[in-house]
DNA sequence: TTGTATGCGTTATCAT
DNA sequence: ATGATAACGCATACAA
């Protein structure tokens, strides 16, 4: 059968379970002559651990939770993976829930993670997150939190996120060394942080860089193609066109591209486009699109590492860490005008 | 504090843990007054079942543990979602391992997942897997067991595939109604079931139509752009070139497709050319590509319930059921030649 | 060095 | 209808 315990060990040697625990866990206090035998016979007899009685035993589970709005996006997945490969040679399994963008899912999901003794909860916040009772929940228990890219200001959690702002600037100061003067903007929701981020790193570049600011060239989208489609019409019927477009998304990017081509405007040579989260297709479309990596599977590893720390110090000690990552600019056909 | 039991209710209340319990649980045996009672102290004192106690107690864990080889690959990514999405309303929790194509790190896994008494298995088998004997253990503990796209033939061991032949064949049938008539093949490692599969589906169409084979067009490929664009070569420099491929792959008909633009062959005008997968990428394409549609998230809510079926029947009866999906021919532009 | 006893939080069995 | 107790499998404080 399958279940055998250390109870079961312990009669066949006419022990007690107790030293066959002390055994398997290599207790100093204990021969060696009896520690070879049961772990002998344990071998033999195809023992396994009971995590669930560990775990019970010892309030720790050895398992994270993470949650994410949806677990088929690119992005996320990739911190995952990070997340994983930081966390499975530490013995940690890794629970995912999707919130699907729900502030209701969210603490439902934060509920039952809670119930099931995790040690860990990582988190990126949904979009609809107002109140956050949810989040001091995990606090008052603490277990060690760590937010991803979109993270709520909560004094004692630690986040992991990337420079923005930095990122949006070096795309933009990138576009300006190409020759590029005026320089428009797709403008995600500011209500995120993210995007108002990259939006004052636009600001900042062209300020730094002595560029005028044109009001006309800051579009609001969202991060669909069509946004970005209807986006570069508008821009386009201006009494003077920008001869750049810096998009906060890869998908508004790829909608401009897209429509410029049909109307025979060439991308890079009459306008060059830049786009944001290095999207796996972004490598594929024509031209090849320049867009600013935010290093997902790096991100997932240091959140990794910013609980593995929490939980290696002080137990009643929240230490609160922001680790922000520098992203990577990743220059690409479509704002290459050296390409000959 | 956090940890409030059901005996800290009792003590309240001055009545038995145990008629604790029964009140939480809806247990007939119990007055609708103590009943209503215990709810609402529990209610009051912010009670919470204590998931790894019932574990243990009941040898339950609801959770499942799910094998791919890697979390941040679009397919596997959209199985999950899957199988989180049906398996989330029924309590289950989604533990997620990734074996990097490594056969011993898929034994690990296993055991590990075995230990933390998962309630059932979803895997998709790595590549390098010869041995099955941790499979064999899995089965044993008569652990619910079921593959997804890449499966063992294993008796007892459900399984979700898609019919890859059924894919392939509507592939060649589509290009065969745009008029093409020299077909050729990217062919995958035919070791793996599923490329043999979408072998014999192109084998298939062609005889169906009365088109003869020629050996010359069928080209080893692996999954890579490169590998397209070595194979179009190859193709090209034929005495008579084909007028169409069908790809076991996105990728390496995207290699395809680039190197044909790159010498001035249009597509699908000179040659029509189609994928296997639907990558997300390959809408973004110029032009965008023919694939076939694997539906993963389908494949993960079929393998969610197979697992459901079988936790709702006799423990003991391992009963063995194959899906299969049909695939989705998405058309594109790659094989569109009554663009205009 | 080893054994005994206890508790982690729950539910099920057997009384009452 | 309710209470006392055992059991799930393990680890540890204490006793020997």
């Amino acid at each position: 059968m399958s279940k055998v315990t250390i109870y079961d060990i312990s009669k066949k040697l006419n022990i007690s379970a107790a030293t066959v625990s002390r055994a398997l866990n290599n207790n100093p206090k204990i021969s060696p002559k009896t520690r070879e035998l049961v772990l002998k016979t344990a071998a033999e007899m195809n023992y396994e651990q009971n995590t669930l009685a560990l775990a019970l035993k010892s309030g720790k589970s050895n398992t994270v939770g993470i949650l994410v709005p949806y677990v088929d996006r690119n992005f996320f997945s990739s911190v995952i993976r990070g997340i994983e490969e930081e966390l499975y040679p530490h013995g940690y399994h890794v629970i995912i829930c999707q919130t699907r963008d729900d502030a209701q899912s969210e603490v439902q999901n934060i509920n039952t993670l809670l119930n099931a003794q995790v040690d860990g909860i990582f988190m990126s916040v949904s979009k609809t997150t107002k109140d956050t009772s949810h989040i001091d929940r995990v606090l008052q228990k603490k277990i060690p939190l760590v937010f991803f890219d979109r993270k709520k200001n909560i004094p004692g959690v630690s986040s992991v996120t990337i420079d923005d702002l930095n990122g949006a600037y070096m795309s933009v100061e990138h576009l300006i060394r190409q020759g590029c003067k005026q320089i428009a903007h797709f403008m995600g929701d500011i209500n995120l942080e993210i995007y108002k981020n990259r939006y004052n790193g636009y600001l900042k570049a062209l300020t730094d860089y002595n560029l005028p600011f044109n009001k006309d060239y800051v579009i609001r989208t969202n991060s669909k193609a069509e946004s970005g489609t209807a986006a570069v019409k508008k821009l386009m019927r201006l009494p003077s066109p920008p001869d750049a477009i810096f998009s906060s998304s890869d998908f508004t990017a790829l909608g401009a591209i897209q429509e410029l081509k049909k109307n025979g405007i060439r991308v890079p040579e009459d306008i060059c486009i830049s786009g944001f989260s290095n999207e796996p297709f972004t490598q594929y479309t024509d031209p090849t699109m320049t867009t600013v990596d935010q290093t997902p599977i790096k991100m997932g590893k240091m959140a990794a590492q910013v609980f593995l720390e929490q939980m290696g110090g002080e137990i009643s000690v929240a230490l609160e860490k922001k680790v922000v990552l520098s992203p990577q600019l990743v220059v690409r056909d479509s704002t290459n005008r050296s390409m000959g």
